[in-house]
DNA sequence: AGACTTAGTTTATCCAATAGACAAAGTATT
DNA sequence: AATACTTTGTCTATTGGATAAACTAAGTCT
């Protein structure tokens, strides 16, 4: 939509950089604000009477002096709301209430059996329900919910395509929106992890970030100047797919070598079936028909074989590490992201991931972009989608204006 | 930089909108500005009252009538200025004058055939000169200097790398506004053609674009949201170096498998490799070191001998559309962008690489993403990058507000 | 106690967008 | 040709933001 400027949306981007302000950076006084920003001490005493009368913000009482007059602290309001994250798994599903910050108040989940979508909504009812009823009383009560979801999201908050729950065109959103009563934001579980991350995680601060999932797929998160990046349609970050060996493993997306049949959970497939055949090989067809099944390990398994010291399944934790770290490298290149987050459930399995990936990106990813990249795991652990998702909601709540010269 | 909002804001995004809706739409009658911009009718009047005055917009005269009054039309007056744009290629140096709108007035080209800076900056000013001391009696003059150049820029328009030309941090712009006194914006090539097809080629009016760039190498301009996107330092774009082969051909780089080796003019050099070696393999380390050299045959030479029917040539440029179609895929399914646009010295020999590329892309990509992608070769030719970076000084000259709600 | 500092508010001013009235310049109808 | 209607573009008064500067409030330092 094409925006015009006049002084509403003035008032509207200074009031939204006011309080970006002090939600990040407080306490302030007015005055911190006034010189933070650049605008005028009187424009934010106007502003802040708003926020203080929308329960936004609040005074929280006399600061330290430095040789004057004691400065009114003003703090960001987070009990003014709360939020809902849900995240939406291929095996359980999981939900946080949150404040207007992403402080966890009380959290829920399921294991979801069928992947029917009555089930799903059921097994979605079954943990916001009791969020709800124990949403504190606050000013605006609850403000949205959010929801990330393994698949394709389009603008409108429809799964387009979520391979791994065999759904196809499923409206989420007014669904839930019908259901609850309040704004429903959809996702991809990337972008929601992306998302959570950069706010409360290891990307805070951070402009433009890439968040790579790595559970039973890859989906990455991008965050561009500080804001989601969808794509023309709302499908970029399938990196899942991106081909890592132009003729190798058959995908079930049609294409071959796609990256998260090396470096996700994916991969175990391949490594049983090669335990198997012991003339195992990619070009081997009947091991390949047979990996391209689920993997009969889940990560817990493996990762307590692999403390046990098995040497097989720390041998393909090593490759599932450096394959990861080759995908990775080409993000980076075409990229050039300040900080990569690595999250998701194969993150179990960090300790015997983490040396070969890094290893590879520092072989191969190019020197200028190595050289300003930090690459880090998941600060949120498996929250990243859940208080990601509750973030989505709550910034839609916020709103925020942009201006760029 | 932090922007707040005040009035002059407003006027700049309102005067910015004014003079881009005149620039691509017009003619157009105040109203008409009005109806579109959905600002006032005497906001638009005074604003291009002021545009009138800085002689960017001109009245060409009364257009048809409705059945009222007759409007006076309003044209984007591209003769304005103009400005240079320059492609430091690795054996040509290009330059084109052009008016605001991207029409050439002149162009000038030289070899370059050593690339030692100061031979290049040599053969710049030989090209420069005469556009110079033939840019037409304008009101504003020269705006601007683009330079397109192959190899990683800098914000601060630093080349901090240009393999190709054997450089690393050379003050490109510093230099070339001392000696010709006006603004000079430096990028990389392939983002100063992805700005050249964006605005005035393959690319008009889309959002979200890449523009892949295939020569010596392969690099990429991704356009989001209609602005060059430039990563965390500048860096982004260089997917040459994207691998597409996890173990496969060794780069220079130090990586494996890069992209550029098997879709870019680089490959050629592997071919002749194995028409070498009757047992020609990747993993034939003699084979490899030789191919690791410059290909002795020139595009244009092995285009002549596909045009004669020879069909091991036929066959290396199927092989190259191929894997030039994996690793635009692998673009596709990460960017989810509304249009492909390839162009670049290789696309010379389209014809033989097009069917192969489609067909890759066609089978590869994920279903979504291919449904609303437009692919198509370069709108103009080998001037996308000239044009393009005459783009990006009169854009800058222009300038440009944005506001995203 | 008095001088100085710092915080925050009040006041007058400025400036751009806007709605609506209006003037200008056409077309359509009688 | 006269009149009614339409459309274009300008003029005028109003609105509502930000701002600088003056001012009040409330502290510290000597």
């Amino acid at each position: 939509m094409r925006v015009t400027g006049d002084q509403a949306l003035v008032k509207k981007l200074n009031k939204s950089i006011v309080l970006d302000t002090i939600r990040r950076k407080g306490p302030l006084s007015r005055t911190d604000v006034s010189e933070r920003t650049g605008l005028n001490k009187a424009t934010v005493s106007n502003l802040t009477a708003e926020l203080l009368e929308q329960k936004l913000v609040e005074e929280t009482g006399p600061g330290e002096s430095s040789g004057g007059r004691k400065p009114l602290m003003l703090l960001f309001n987070e009990a003014a709301g709360c939020a809902i994250g849900i995240e939406l798994g291929v095996t359980l599903v999981k939900a946080a209430l949150t404040d207007l910050k992403g402080g966890i108040l009380l959290e829920r989940s399921t294991p979801l059996g069928r992947h029917d979508p009555e089930s799903a909504f059921a097994a979605i009812r079954e943990v916001t329900v009791p969020l709800l009823e124990a949403a504190p009383d606050t000013p605006y009560g609850l403000i949205g919910i959010g929801v990330g979801v393994p698949g394709m999201v389009d603008e409108a908050g429809i799964i387009l395509y979520a391979p791994n729950l065999g759904w196809e065109g499923i409206g989420l959103k007014t669904r839930l929106e019908a259901e609850f009563g309040v704004p429903v934001v959809i996702d991809n579980e990337a972008n929601a992890g992306a998302a959570g991350e950069r706010e409360y995680g290891a990307g805070r601060h951070v402009r433009h970030l890439v968040y790579v999932s790595a559970g039973m797929g890859i989906g990455s998160g991008m965050i561009i100047d500080g804001q989601l990046y969808k794509g023309a349609r709302g499908y970029a970050g399938e990196t899942g797919h991106m081909s890592i060996e132009s003729d190798g493993r058959l995908c079930s997306c049609g294409s071959r070598g796609c990256w998260e049949l090396y470096a996700s959970e994916r991969a175990y497939a391949y490594a049983e079936a090669s335990e198997k055949n012991t003339a195992a090989d990619d070009k081997n067809a009947a091991a390949a028909d047979q990996a391209s099944s689920l993997p009969s390990l889940t990560t817990r398994e493996l990762t307590t074989r692999a403390r046990d010291g098995h040497e097989e399944t720390i041998a393909m934790y090593t490759e599932i590490g450096r394959r990861l770290g080759i995908g990775i490298t080409n993000l980076v290149n075409g990229f050039n992201p300040e900080k990569i987050v690595v999250g998701g459930p194969l993150t179990e399995a960090k300790e015997w991931i983490e040396p070969a990936m890094l290893e590879a990106i520092a072989e191969r990813a190019l020197p200028y972009h190595r050289r300003e990249l930090a690459i880090s795991f998941s600060g949120l652990g498996s929250r990243s989608a859940v208080l990601g998702a509750a973030h989505l909601a709550v910034s839609q709540f916020l709103g925020r204006v942009r201006v760029s010269l």
